[in-house]
DNA sequence: TCGGAGTTGATTGT
DNA sequence: ACAATCAACTCCGA
């Protein structure tokens, strides 16, 4: 075939493991690598801090380099996406765009987008699955069109689809022989962008550095390690211990640096080499699955991540504080390097107990969970030097130091650190109260539904306003 | 319909 | 430091 091609680069930002790219240049005479820079989607769509944009920045200077040694080179073009694609495809007489498939609602919608494009200027749209083990569909499908809703029940579901397809052979050189690049004029007008060009500082501090060929690196050099990684089990990493204990593979992943696939394989090969090796849902292999997991779920789910509209999510009416949402978001959100939709929301619905785990009850203390894995508090003393001169009875809770040990400490709180932004006793008891009357109302609009089904009258006279009552009441009303 | 199980608890007692 | 106990909710499979 002889398509005029633009591969979008959206996730996928790799030459292993890239069916769609093979696709593209096997139906292609000629292939625009390119990557729309759309500030205006990234920042509302996703929530970018600086630490990602460097990853980010970096990962696409390295697929250009990749590009570049097979002949070819990638294009990042600023702009809002409709308007980019709408000019280069009239441009370049473009006939066909590729891109990976991905779950999140921001990007179907691109892709929806994308495709109506393709009717009005008459382009073709092909779009495959890369980015996760199996086509989610296909989960979905075996299981009723519904998603699975624990992990034992995707495990099943993953068994009678039998083992994720092997990878597909990474893209050379002669791959791109019967397709033209583009000019070099583009080449030298579509240049990845510097950090500063970006209004960045110009340095991440990041030791993670972006891109597919890093990654690969890493992960190389992981799977060296056959008793590592036969033996690994996440419940016995340290999540604050001062060298990483799990690969620190993430941010790779996430944006699609390396492929799941080709590390499954390559876990497979390792551990059918050994006599024992440990299993999902602990294993590394695991690990994987409990991301294919999050993004089965996500791609099924309207709103997975938000509580409104989301029909898996615990409804519970929080107390509205601006001010607290802003210091939680400056402290944590936009840190993080490997955020990721479907696996971010996830986590967040099963440690708030609002999905999937459903023992709400047990609430981890930020304290006790400390003081348990790292007593003397090394990694606080690391990351937050202005309290590494407080005693280990006090690191974890340096406010309860008296006032002359924080002065020796060379750190009064309230002035050179903050106070706890809540006190975690008073607020895990309302948050558990909130939870417990939720659940009690859910319950009774169950029985209710059950009762009307079975056309009971006695049973439906019930208070109306019950949520207004005092918990003891309700529950006693509920009997 | 019922019992067992759920990736990473807290508390109390030895 | 470690083990037993506590307390407890939903989903799934038998």
């Amino acid at each position: 075939m002889s398509h005029h091609t633009i591969h979008l680069f959206r996730k996928g930002l790799r030459l292993h493991d890239h069916p769609t790219l093979l696709a593209a240049l096997r139906s292609s005479r000629r292939l625009y690598p390119v990557y729309i820079l759309d500030l205006q989607f990234i920042s509302s769509a996703m929530r970018m801090g600086p630490l990602r944009w460097h990853f980010l920045l970096q990962s696409l200077e390295d697929l250009h380099r990749s590009l570049c040694r097979l002949g070819s080179c990638l294009l990042v073009i600023q702009g809002p996406y409709e308007a980019v694609l709408r000019e280069r495809v009239r441009r370049w007489g473009i006939t066909q765009v590729t891109l990976d498939a991905e779950v999140e609602p921001f990007y179907r919608e691109m892709e929806a987008n994308i495709r109506c494009l393709g009717q009005e200027l008459g382009f073709e749209v092909l779009s495959l699955v890369g980015h996760s083990l199996y086509d989610t569909k296909r989960v979905l499908d075996l299981n009723g069109g519904e998603p699975p809703l624990t992990y034992k029940r995707f495990l099943h579901i993953l068994s009678l689809l039998g083992d994720p397809e092997l990878p597909v052979p990474s893209i050379t050189a002669e791959d791109f022989q019967s397709c033209q690049p583009p000019g070099p004029g583009l080449a030298e007008r579509f240049r990845v962008p510097l950090p500063a060009d970006l209004e960045m500082p110009p340095e991440s501090l990041s030791p993670w550095r972006g891109g597919e060929t890093e990654g690969l690196q890493r992960l190389e050099q992981h799977l060296t390690d056959q008793g590592w990684v036969t033996t690994f089990t996440k419940p016995r990493t340290a999540p604050n211990s001062l060298l990483p204990s799990t690969t620190g593979l993430s941010p790779y992943f996430s944006l699609g640096c390396l492929s799941v696939r080709t590390f499954f394989h390559r876990l497979a090969k390792i551990y059918a080499q050994a006599k024992h090796h440990s299993l999902p849902p602990v294993s590394l292999q695991g690990q994987l699955l409990w991301r294919e997991f999050f993004y089965t779920v996500a791609s099924a789910t309207p709103n997975f991540s938000s509580m409104a509209g989301n029909p898996l999510c615990l409804q519970i009416s929080w107390a509205q504080d601006a001010e607290r949402l802003h210091r939680w978001r400056t402290v944590f959100e936009e840190l993080l390097l490997d955020a990721d939709y479907s696996i971010n929301a996830g986590n967040w619905l099963w440690l708030s107990a609002s999905a999937f785990c459903h023992r709400y009850r047990r609430i981890l203390c930020p304290v006790r969970f400390g003081r348990r894995t790292d007593p003397e508090g090394h990694y606080i003393r690391k990351y937050l030097p202005i309290l590494k001169n407080f005693g280990s009875k006090h690191i974890y809770e340096p406010w309860t130091a008296s006032e002359e040990e924080q002065k020796q400490a060379g750190c009064i709180i309230g002035r050179d650190y903050p106070f706890p932004m809540v006190n975690h006793e008073e607020v895990s008891d309302h948050n558990l109260q909130l939870m417990q009357q939720v659940r009690e109302e859910q319950h009774r609009t169950a029985q209710l539904t059950r009762d009307d089904t079975e056309d009971s009258v006695e049973l439906s006279v019930r208070p109306e306003h019950s949520e207004d009552l005092p918990r003891a009441k309700v529950a006693r009303v509920a009997e």
